[in-house]
RNA sequence: GCUCCCAUCGUCUAGCGGUCCAGGACAUCGGAUUCUCAUUCCGGCAACAUGGGUUCGAUUCCCAUUGGGAGUGCCA
């Protein structure tokens, strides 16, 4: 135990006088009027300027929890990382959420959001430690520190400020205020009093009770070079004042939960609820491992791409949120449920281990998404696309909205019966891009049976129903001696310039008589 | 090194001591659907990491091993 520090020294060990008092932010921050069972969740990244598939998969977590029980889920902008800031970075992520469709609701009362506007709250906070003796000016510098760890690893112990280590713990009011007459800015680290030989219990949502040897790190509150909390200092802070109940964060935060506790536990304050996430996963073509997606070197982990290349988001939402809630798929396949916002899930399903991140099943979500959409809806996204991330041949084809519905129409009548061959918004256009003359490429490796496309040419009405058209068809397919679908295949390839299409018929009458001519004249020149 | 987490088909998972020679979905492979492809329908292949316990009985509980992941910063 050490002895607390007097007002006068605590405003010059903080550079100023602390602004509140605890019972102050209690009062300023009161307990939400709330109903019952309500979540207060928040999503806290920091703006590193990307928006990962992980943090959108978090983002879905807190607002689901907070939707579903009519709680309130937070943005907060973790951006006490000076050295690190990226200008546009929150930008980007509030865009994100705004494209996905997930709303945050920042409630001025619990403001501000951006962490860097707190200071006078983590100050306050500090001040009050100081005065218990819970916390202390530290005048270690970088060049003493990494002394400190070089000496650590080669006796073998574990490296960090703890203990004996910790040099300044014990520091007189006298020796404190020496070092602060020679201009040194000292951080605040916690007095820590944990016995590592002892066990501390810690509650996860989704794993159960963990426990640790306790914390015996007298780790950093506020940082010295710009008086900005750490993680685990402003998470104590925030959380408590934005009265949030549930923390969703990675797992890579599950070691520091003994410490949490442990803040927690110094204030008197009751800690939240915890649920650690697992990682989304992929498989490193160079040493065949799994490891966590990387913004760097996987393209599909940067929300920003997925945007770009035109997947539904309603897609990229229910692929994540299924791998939250595992039932989804079963519940949506039965009709139990139509979206994701009408499933509730429980926090304990949420997966412990790690999920590879998988593309096949992306698509099948996609296809399954745009298939099930209304034709002016698949156009609506198809266009809105095109114009903010299309390239010119992508912008032609959606000037003439009109054409573009008849071709995005095709084979969609039937409920039973819609295909399923557009993934994203930048592939369906360029699935169709044989519509457009401009686009259209002939092919030049099929062999044509001139014959067949001259006597087609010679029968050929365009306004005749589906029954005779076909039946003409059958008809040059006899007199050939062929079978009927080597005349269906020269007539697909020549209008088309593909061995694949949808029904011919179909693709005839949305082109209209004066397209399917000058084609099929191309390729028997 | 130390600490912590995790472990069911190729993938995501259901399972919470007997109903499991393990269920679903994606992927994959066959078959059917009076033009290709797609769709739709039907069918097939395919898993409880290993070794000890506990128990009348373990996929389910405990321990060890192995494997994977995370943390060990005045980064979050």
């Amino acid at each position: 135990m050490r002895n607390g520090l007097k007002p006068d020294l605590i405003e010059r060990v903080l550079g100023g006088k602390p602004k509140y008092t605890l019972s102050e932010l209690e009062e300023k921050f009161p307990p939400r009027d709330l109903p019952d069972g309500a979540f207060v969740t928040r999503f806290a990244p920091s703006p590193t300027g990307f928006m990962h598939i992980g943090g959108l998969y978090q983002v879905l977590i807190n607002s689901k929890l907070a939707q579903q029980s009519h709680g309130v889920f937070m943005l907060r902008i973790e951006d006490t990382d000076t050295k690190r800031e990226v200008k546009d970075a929150v930008r980007i992520i509030v865009d994100s959420l705004a494209q996905f469709g997930l709303q945050y609701n920042n409630d001025e009362k619990y403001g501000p959001y951006y962490q860097s506007q707190r200071r006078d709250i983590y100050h306050s906070v500090a001040a009050d430690l100081l005065a218990r003796g819970l916390a202390y000016p530290c005048f270690l510098t970088a060049a003493d520190m990494e002394e400190i760890r070089a000496k650590q690893s080669a006796a073998g112990f574990p490296t960090g400020i703890y203990g004996e280590f910790a040099r300044d713990r014990d520091l007189t009011d006298d020796e404190i205020i020496a070092h602060l007459d020679k201009g040194e800015i000292p951080s605040i680290r916690l007095y820590s009093t944990g016995n590592p030989n002892q066990r501390i219990f810690c509650k996860d949502a989704v794993r159960g009770s963990i426990s640790f040897p306790e914390n015996n790190e007298d780790l950093v509150l506020i940082k010295s070079n710009d008086g900005l909390p750490t993680y685990h200092f402003a998470h104590l802070c925030d959380d408590h004042f934005m009265r949030t109940t549930h923390v969703v964060r990675g797992a890579e935060w599950l070691s520091s939960l003994p410490l949490h506790y442990q803040l927690f536990r110094m204030m008197g304050w009751t800690p939240p609820q915890y649920i650690h996430t697992s990682t989304l996963d992929t498989i490193d073509a160079d040493t065949g491992k799994q490891r966590k997606l990387s913004k760097r070197h996987d393209p599909e982990a940067n929300v920003a791409n997925l945007l770009a290349s035109g997947w539904p988001v309603a897609a990229v939402l229910e692929y994540l949120f299924n791998i939250i809630a595992s039932g989804y798929e079963e519940a949506k396949l039965k009709g139990a449920v139509k979206n994701i916002w009408e499933y509730e899930f429980r926090p304990k399903k949420i997966p412990m281990s790690g999920a590879l991140f998988d593309m096949k099943k992306l698509e099948w979500w996609a296809k399954e998404n745009i298939a099930t959409m209304s034709v002016s809806d698949l156009v609506n996204n198809v266009v809105a696309w095109a114009q903010k991330y299309g390239e010119s041949m992508h912008i032609a084809q959606v000037k003439d909205v009109d054409y573009l519905t008849r071709v995005l129409s095709i084979e969609r009548d039937n409920p039973k019966r819609i295909r399923k061959d557009f993934i994203t918004w930048r592939q369906t256009l360029s699935e169709v891009a044989y519509f457009w003359d401009e686009f259209f490429t002939p092919n030049r490796d099929f062999e044509f049976n001139r014959d067949l496309l001259n006597e087609f040419l010679s029968t050929f009405n365009i306004n005749d129903d589906k029954d005779t058209w076909w039946n003409k068809i059958v008809a040059i397919a006899n007199t050939a001696g062929v079978k009927n679908g080597d005349v269906a295949m020269n007539l697909r390839v020549a209008i088309t310039g593909r061995t694949n299409t949808p029904d011919l018929y179909s693709i005839m009458q949305v082109m209209g008589e004066k397209r399917v001519l000058s084609r099929v004249q191309g390729a028997l020149k």
